[in-house]
DNA sequence: TTGCGTGTAAAGAACCTGTTACCGAGACCC
DNA sequence: GGGTCTCGGTAACAGGTTCTTTACACGCAA
């Protein structure tokens, strides 16, 4: 029962690691707790960069950060200073003072600021960066909306805000099935099997002789193929499973004009 | 570490209060704590209550808390798990663990399950009220724009600064959760899930099965068919959920997805 | 050619939504 | 305090849409 079975999946996500790529700026000069903290942060797959100095507001804006860790003490007397200036420059931005022995008043301030949280040295990798993580995700839930941005392959559009796909201005009356099958094929660049479409799709794994991912990408085919009868858009491949790209008939095989192969995905638009 | 001295210029701007009627609940049994606690919230005109033992979600739910304090140890063993429950129930609340010592291990386990913030008694006072600041604030930040202009989309004026919208100059006479539901989905250019826009209206989770979204937008299609007959709004997106856009009756409600490629709100105008 | 995987079609089950009626809680007035 | 009113929330039903299942035909690979 899907119902069911997202509601199981809904509470077992609850030890929630954040599962997208980060990236984290770390202001610090103490070489071993960088490293430790690198190591960490590595086999999490996190983009990460340490900082020896304070660094303007503006370059970390332009770094494009969710999170930045901080050893205050490594500014001197200007440190609240900056971190106001950058807590103002960047509200969205998870602060995390990481700093030595420090006083209630200190700690206060630092928080008053707009720092989301403060932790003490010596202090362990793993917990530091569960306390960065906290922020990131309360931070993340208000931002939620995630406003993908629409994906032009061949004649189709598809935009996710509208849960709808389009040829030509006029809509393929998908249902949220089919868009969502729709949408998983063509941001993936490669052959999917259909127990992963399934398992990505219905949010569980697909019974033995489930036939549902077929009469499915049939639906997509036939509302494809009358909205835009020059192109063919989901592939078959025998014995593995279906690879979305946009095809000009009558071409064998050959990608559709537009597309070059210097750029992945060049028909990836963001709004 | 910086001097303190530089205070008066940051502490005139900088050092934030939120200012608004905070509603805090305290799962704790030391008295001592509770007492110093009370009288600092007191002072800051926090509503507050002391709880000696865990409530129910549905309880938090009830007493429309910004935040929830606990010592996770006074729950013993069904702690994490009261924990996580809550967590998952009221996603906006923010939550903050205060107990005695405890392992790297527990305070990561804790910050997984989804605290925001672990402090370790003893602690003073106004430093976990700085960190319970600091997570609401996270938690309010994109919440409140605050002094929003009116929306005027169709031949509808939503006001919300009064709260209220109007046609032609006619109240629509909507009720609060009326409005605040019309406005999201007007705010929001995409479709909403029923799960979103009641976590964000009602400000928790929305239960398995809860049909309020529903008779919400009907009362609100009623209110806006007899107010604005041109036009509808709210459309209805099968399996998915609502999105809110004008279109005249009568014109085939198709989308063109090129249509506002540069525009993404034509229709949506700010005064 | 055979066996297995896939395309196609249709019917019933399951699900989703609109609609209405009703009840309890709280606000308000007397 | 009691009564009335409004609002918010719940339950039930009907009708429509979508999904799943099943069956069979077709085509690819060995």
């Amino acid at each position: 029962m899907p119902a069911e079975a997202s509601d199981s999946t809904a509470s077992a996500q609850a030890p929630q690691r954040i599962s997208s790529r980060l990236r984290l700026a770390v202001i610090d000069r103490d070489a071993g707790f960088l490293q430790v903290l690198a190591n960490r942060l590595d086999s999490l797959g996190w983009e990460h960069r340490a900082l020896s100095t304070a660094v303007t507001a503006e370059a970390l804006v332009s770094m494009r950060l969710n999170a930045l860790v901080l050893d205050i003490s490594v500014l001197g007397p200007g440190g609240w200073e900056y971190l106001e200036r950058v807590c103002a420059r960047l509200p969205g931005l998870a602060i995390v003072i990481c700093t030595g022995p420090s006083s209630v008043g200190q700690r206060v301030r630092g928080l008053r600021l707009g720092a989301d949280a403060w932790m003490s040295k010596p202090c362990h990798a793993e917990e530091l960066i569960c306390v960065v993580e906290a922020a990131i995700r309360r931070h993340r839930r208000n931002e939620m909306p995630e406003l993908e941005g629409a994906l032009v392959v061949g004649e189709i559009t598809i935009r996710p805000d509208l849960y709808q796909a389009y040829a030509n201005s006029c809509s393929l009356e998908l249902t949220a099935r089919e868009f969502e099958i729709l949408h998983l094929l063509a941001q993936s660049d490669r052959v999917l099997r259909r127990e992963e479409i399934y398992e990505r799709v219905w949010g569980y794994a697909m019974a033995h002789g489930d036939r549902s991912v077929d009469v499915f990408v049939r639906k997509l085919r036939q509302k494809l193929r009358s909205a835009s009868p020059d192109f063919s858009y989901i592939h078959t491949h025998f014995g593995v499973g279906y690879r979305f790209a946009p095809e000009l008939d009558g071409d064998d095989g050959v990608l559709a004009p537009s597309r070059d192969d210097l750029t992945p995905q060049p028909e990836l638009t963001f709004r």
